[in-house]
DNA sequence: GTCTATAAGATGATAGAC
DNA sequence: GTCTATCATCTTATAGAC
């Protein structure tokens, strides 16, 4: 089964590193009616969704052409279009793919974090829930989810609406997180909580991305595609942080200790 | 003066996020003998690097077109490749124009950093020192200052290595960070320093990006352009960061205490 | 489903007039 | 320095044979 196209309207400005797609145009992956090859083989469709996650984690969208995909996946262009109607609808799928299973994922293991830690729940916890499902597979999953991630990174810093509307659909996990974090440090204030996430979420972003720019700077003593190693350290890190933040609800952040005349004015008024 | 151009060899695979420079090829924007024209007023090459590095910052190398930078800058297409030779001659002296002068700024800081603070340096200190002169000129610059800065943001998180070698400019000021570091925690290993040199400069890449996903996750709570917010935060977070990680040379990340079996065998060999 | 062929337009870059 | 005009190539995407 074919994808129906609609690109009467070209002229939508100029290519943005995440695309705008088409009004009314979200093409999606015909997977009914398509026979299914041999296991451990692979079949076209899935080759091209291979190589296009492969070549846009490390060019962006406008760095990368049909040919270059097709020519990769080894198949004729023809033949990518057939099946994903558009390069924005390629690009789609290929974040599409793995997302739900990556999202939920994640979600459970706030579930299982929750039902068996009661009322024992840490920053420390609450931090390697949020972080640690995606570092483990990005570390031990297969050269797919490797560049899956590092496609991931790439849109989380991009600026666009495009890739914000894209991110947002995490977004549940990371009210989750902030949640969990609220009941380790009942005195937090949400403000301080989400600017925190905010450097959380950076760090794991550049780890994700694996710039390599580590290695050099370090002289070789760290990689940065090593994340057997960043795993517990970015855990430890980004709670020691959010712990000093967030654990003083009446203290700003610069301040040596709570301040009294001023946290009068605001304090306990969300608790 | 007109920049000379080798384009010969046309083939060298496909567009990175950032390009790789022709062989030998580095062009350079020609400033002797260009009259000056009255203060106030910007002359051409001056308004088409503004535009390319607000399109380049927004879109990257490839999601931009000489035409687009021109339109926006208000000349001919042809005045641009008159100027900068190529798209990627022009993309390198976006970069080069500012860089000099961040590097010097930041080196600065640093001089006048320690030579006030003699032997009371401070993980706060470093990171503050580090992080805030960038800060502050993505604050209180100009709208080119804000776009280089989400430039270099993009760069950083680029993967290629030509982006690597783009980023490893600065690479004198991370180790000046460390070693300020090491003065406030003298039991620091090494290795953590790097590490937590990665999470610091990931918080920084997406703060100078300014996504705009903290506004929309935070239910407009926090702005991911408010830096003014960001930085005594940012400095907090990241220092609480470090001490975790660096104040105990015998610890590994993720251990209680300092471990006593193991310690023996690689305590103080660097110190 | 997969290929060949090709349309229709955009792109980086240059030559040459003024 | 700045413009017009243009080239050669590449791009997305489609039509239609098999």
């Amino acid at each position: 089964m074919k994808i129906t196209r609609d690109n009467s309207n070209g002229k939508t400005g100029r290519p943005l590193t995440v695309r705008t797609p088409k009004a009314g145009a979200k093409p999606k992956r015909a997977t009914v009616g398509r026979p299914r090859k041999a296991v451990g083989s692979v079949d076209a469709a899935d080759r091209i969704l291979d190589a296009a996650e492969d070549l846009f984690s490390k060019r962006g969208f406008d760095g990368v052409t049909m040919r270059e995909v097709a020519l990769l996946a080894n198949v004729d262009a023809a033949l990518a279009h057939y099946y994903f109607a558009t390069k924005q609808g390629l690009f789609d799928v290929v974040l599409e793919r793995r997302a739900e299973l990556v999202f939920s994922e994640r979600m459970e293991a706030f579930d299982t974090y929750e039902a068996t830690h009661g009322n024992n729940v840490t920053v420390e916890g609450a931090v390697a829930t949020f972080v640690l499902p995606l570092l483990e597979r990005a570390r031990n999953g297969d050269v797919g989810w490797k560049n899956y991630f590092r496609l991931i990174a790439l849109v989380n810093n991009d600026a666009s609406h495009v890739a914000l509307s894209i991110m947002s659909y995490f977004d549940p996990l990371v009210h989750r997180m902030i949640a969990v974090v609220k009941r380790a440090l009942p005195n937090a204030r949400e403000e301080e909580l989400f600017w925190c996430f905010h450097f959380l979420t950076g760090s794991l972003t550049l780890a994700l991305s694996r710039t390599g720019r580590l290695d050099r700077v370090s002289g070789g003593l760290c990689r940065s595609d090593d994340l057997a190693s960043i795993e517990p350290r970015m855990v430890e890190y980004c709670a020691a942080g959010f712990r000093s933040l967030c654990a003083d609800g009446d203290r700003l952040p610069g301040e040596k200790t709570s301040g009294t005349s001023r946290a009068a004015s605001r304090s306990r008024t969300s608790r």
